[in-house]
DNA sequence: GCAAGGTC
């Protein structure tokens, strides 16, 4: 039977669309790669019974990076990635084999029919698709085989009616996207580049180890610095208002409002109190009732979430997306990813609201909606991508975790708030004449609470009762003054505030707005606040006022707009693809030599909150070209700087670093310094010239001595390697020779650490390996009055896996039963991940006879 | 190590 391949963007689509197109009658299992399923049903196509194979991907299925050469920070000019540099398509998670699996499914299919979200990322990722299963599809004479479904919601309706319309995908829409993708990647990683290590190599205390720039965060940035230059250069002004008290019985006093609000003139202000204060008497001049309405909100979707999120329950935008997700993964709540604040037609409101019924919260409020008829949702807006936001099942605290239930809480109460009725309360305003000048006073009294009885936060605050008063009525002026306030700063910008921003300039989409805030408190450019304010650094205010002051451009929200308008051309297939494209990498390009060459504008106020980095640090090795001192800087990525060769090295994070014995590479004459862990006591020496510039072939950038595969160096594995590791397949157990007293091996890939021979005065690898087990034997020299071995021995070399000598010296534990000694025999019952069996141990070879071929 | 965009 011909067999239709369909493709959606999620696996929960998928399953959606399947359900409906299949009526509920398919067959569903799982993928090869566990994330997605396969669902399947028979059907009409074309007039045809056929088979239906309706699958998916996780969002897009390749991404665009630099060919690998290209990567190397030290050895490329980030100039060269605005064009020389090649780039290619990688596989966004190569742990899902996405191609691999579409293929699988897609080999003997007739026909493709594209599910993906209706935007242009969907249609680019239809293209993904498309370029993956092609070549395995079944290859028939027909006019069409690949076509492309329009939804505009997740109905029955509109998917049938999609299908009903299969169209083409849109290759124009597609290339915009492309395109959107090269530009980000080369501007960005341009920009970020040359940033890092301009600073990196200048400054000793910058805070941040990855001066990053992007057409997205950059602005982000920008807008929390321009509320903190509007802090700082704002100046308090005084101003006057008059305070008026009036009564009808004295112990009801009423305050009044000035009708002129405020003067900003004292002298002013004075001679209004003085035409005030002619008159002992408050005439009422009107009483004015209206009865006013609180509207009902618009259905949810994601920013207005991520707001309230961070506004009202205090969680920050990227930590509400995860509790979200989590909640939609566990069938709480629906899509989190949604601009749409429109109910679709046949959305069924009264079921989802019965499902809430039960609530000890909420279930009267619902009770009441479903026996007196819900609201008609306001109208909003239809971006055709997912429902709103609502909950699809009851839950309760206990199964949703503190912060799962908050967020479900807010979910379910907007939801239902928006199906209630509308606030209604009626505002009460009375005008006074005291003297020539008006005064008012107003109070609240509610008429009807309606969806504030669910969303109590947004009640109206009712005011004191209003006197009975008509007009003409004579109140007495108790008290007249003129009070001096002052006008007060605007605060820092909240990530409510900013999210409002950011949607407002289109800085981000639903899903990456949180990403790009998230990125800037990680740089450090800003911190969050009491309140979830976001405080720019002196790091973020430097680099924002240095990119107002060498090319404004780079920081203004505009800078994404102008380029989405040329992508858009390419979209609408009104210019070329590659003409957008070097048009904008060109402007850029321009931008970014003249960013370079007026560096030193940025430099200037850099000067001001950052130390040279010659300044900072404290001695600590000897460079091995010059043989001065290096200075080892600790700031946030910790390095070493050689003042006099103006050479910055960087060295492992999150350890301690000290000198080495003062011991010297034999490749580089740089002095060795010894890093450790904090946490599990690992160490191991490195050279600072070879972390950063491997000398061997095989051995890999940013690895220290113990992966270092010099033949004879006393500290490389060669020197110190015991055996295989018992862990990871790749590793070796290298003797740590710094560990004395309490001796002990540690892998150099994983984290497997071996305590042994504790107390031993000398712990040494042999020349000779074991003949079991073929890792390298270890001699061990004890204190004779204090020693181990049986029969008072002081000294024994044997294997430190196989040699019952040694059984009870090794703390080998749990790793002991996967060593190739111990395998079999039932010793590795309940080892968890059994890999089944491995090769002979990796002992450390003599690589003295291949010298000369390895050297770099 | 870098961007922004999908999604898990």
């Amino acid at each position: 039977m011909r067999t239709v391949m369909m493709v959606a963007e999620k696996p929960s689509l998928a399953q959606s669309i399947a359900r409906i197109l299949s009526k509920g009658n398919c067959t569903s299992r799982k993928g090869l790669n566990a994330s997605c399923f396969v669902h399947e049903f028979t059907g009409i196509f074309q007039g045809q019974t056929v088979r239906f194979k309706m699958t998916s991907v996780c969002g897009h299925v390749m991404s665009l990076d630099f060919i690998a050469k290209y990567n190397n920070w030290d050895k490329v000019d980030p100039a060269e990635l605005f064009s020389k540099a090649p780039t290619e398509k990688k596989e966004v998670n190569p742990k899902l084999h996405m191609v691999k699996f579409l293929q699988v499914e897609a080999r003997g299919c007739e026909d493709l029919v594209l599910w993906l979200d209706c935007d242009k990322e969907g249609e680019n990722i239809c293209f993904e698709v498309l370029e993956a299963v092609q070549p395995v599809m079944k290859t028939v004479i027909r006019e069409q085989t690949v076509y492309r479904a329009k939804f505009s919601s997740i109905t029955d309706t509109d998917i049938w009616k999609a299908f009903n319309q299969l169209g083409e995908p849109n290759l124009n829409e597609a290339l915009s996207v492309d395109a959107r993708q090269e530009l980000d990647l080369r501007i960005g990683c341009a920009f970020t580049r040359f940033q890092t290590k301009y600073f990196q190599g200048k400054y000793g205390n910058l805070d941040s180890s990855l001066i990053s720039f992007g057409p997205c965060q950059t602005p982000t940035l920008g807008f929390c610095v321009e509320r903190h230059d509007k802090i700082q250069s704002f100046k308090p002004e005084n101003y006057w208002v008059i305070h008026a008290q009036v009564f009808k019985s004295k112990d009801n006093p009423l305050f009044l409002d000035w009708n002129r609000v405020k003067v900003f003139d004292k002298e002013v202000g004075q001679m209004f109190v003085n035409l005030v204060k002619t008159s002992k008497e408050a005439q009422v001049a009107s009483v004015i009732k209206k009865e006013k309405t609180k509207p009902r909100p618009l259905a949810l979707n994601t920013v207005e979430m991520l707001r309230v999120g961070s506004s009202s329950l205090g969680m920050g935008p990227q930590y509400t997306m995860q509790v979200a997700e989590r909640l939609y993964t566990q069938g709480f709540i629906s899509y989190p990813r949604t601009e749409t604040t429109h109910y679709p037609e046949n959305f069924d409101l009264k079921g989802t609201l019965k499902q809430q019924i039960n609530s000890r919260f909420w279930g009267e409020e619902v009770k009441n909606l479903l026996s007196n008829g819900i609201n008609h949702p306001k109208k909003g807006v239809d971006v055709g991508d997912h429902p709103p936001i609502t909950p699809m099942h009851s839950a309760s605290e206990e199964e949703l975790g503190s912060d799962g239930w908050r967020l479900y809480e807010y979910i379910t109460r907007h939801f239902i708030a928006t199906v209630s009725q509308d606030c209604k309360y009626l505002q009460t305003t009375i005008a006074f004449n005291i003297g020539t000048e008006v005064f008012t006073c107003s109070g609240k009294t509610l008429i009807s609470s309606g969806y504030t009885a669910l969303m109590p936060w947004q009640g109206i605050s009712l005011e004191e009762d209003l006197p009975l008063c008509g007009r003409g009525d004579i109140f007495t002026v108790d008290e007249i003054k003129l009070v001096e306030m002052q006008t007060s700063p605007p605060d820092y910008l909240t990530e409510a505030e900013l999210i409002t921003l950011m949607e407002k300039h289109g800085i981000g989409t639903d899903a990456s707005i949180p990403v790009h805030i998230n990125n800037i408190c990680q740089r450090n450019y800003v911190t969050v606040e009491h309140g979830r304010k976001l405080k720019p650094t002196n790091l973020g205010i430097v680099l924002v006022h240095g990119y107002y002051k060498i090319d404004a451009e780079l920081v203004l929200p505009t800078i994404r707009s102008a380029v989405e308008k040329q992508l858009n051309l390419i979209a609408l297939g009104q210019a070329h693809f590659q003409e957008v494209l070097q048009h904008a990498l060109d402007i850029f390009k321009r931008k970014f030599h003249y960013f370079v060459d007026s560096i030193c504008g940025m430099d200037e106020l850099m000067e001001v909150s950052f130390s040279p980095i010659a300044e900072a640090g404290k001695p600590m090795s000897r460079c091995g070209k010059c043989r001065r001192f290096m200075k080892f800087i600790q700031a946030k990525s910790s390095r070493l700087h050689c003042s006099h060769c103006d050479e910055t090295y960087s060295l492992p994070q999150n350890g301690a670093i000290k000198l080495y014995k003062e011991l010297r590479c034999p490749l580089d004459d740089f002095e060795l310094v010894l890093w450790t862990s904090g946490t599990r006591g690992k160490s191991y020496p490195l050279c600072p010239y070879c972390f950063s510039n491997p000398p061997f072939r095989d051995m890999k950038k940013n690895v220290g001595c113990n992966e270092c595969s010099h033949p004879s160096c006393q500290h490389s594995f060669n020197s110190l390697g015991i055996g295989q590791c018992v862990e990871c397949d790749s590793g070796v157990l290298v003797l740590d020779p710094t560990s004395a007293p309490k001796w002990k091996m540690s892998c150099n890939r994983c984290n497997v650490v071996v305590h042994f021979f504790e107390h031993a005065h000398r712990v040494q690898v042999a020349q000779e390996n074991c003949n079991a087990c073929d890792a390298l034997l270890v001699t061990v020299v004890f204190n004779k009055a204090q020693t181990p071995l049986p029969a008072c021995e002081s000294q024994h070399t044997g294997c430190v896996f196989c040699d019952p000598v040694f059984q009870d010296l090794v703390a080998l534990k749990h790793a002991t039963m996967r060593h190739p000694m111990h395998r079999g025999g039932g010793a590795r019952r309940g080892q968890g991940r059994g890999r089944g069996r491995r090769g002979p141990p990796k002992k450390p070879k003599d690589k003295m006879a291949e010298l000369a071929a390895y050297f770099v």
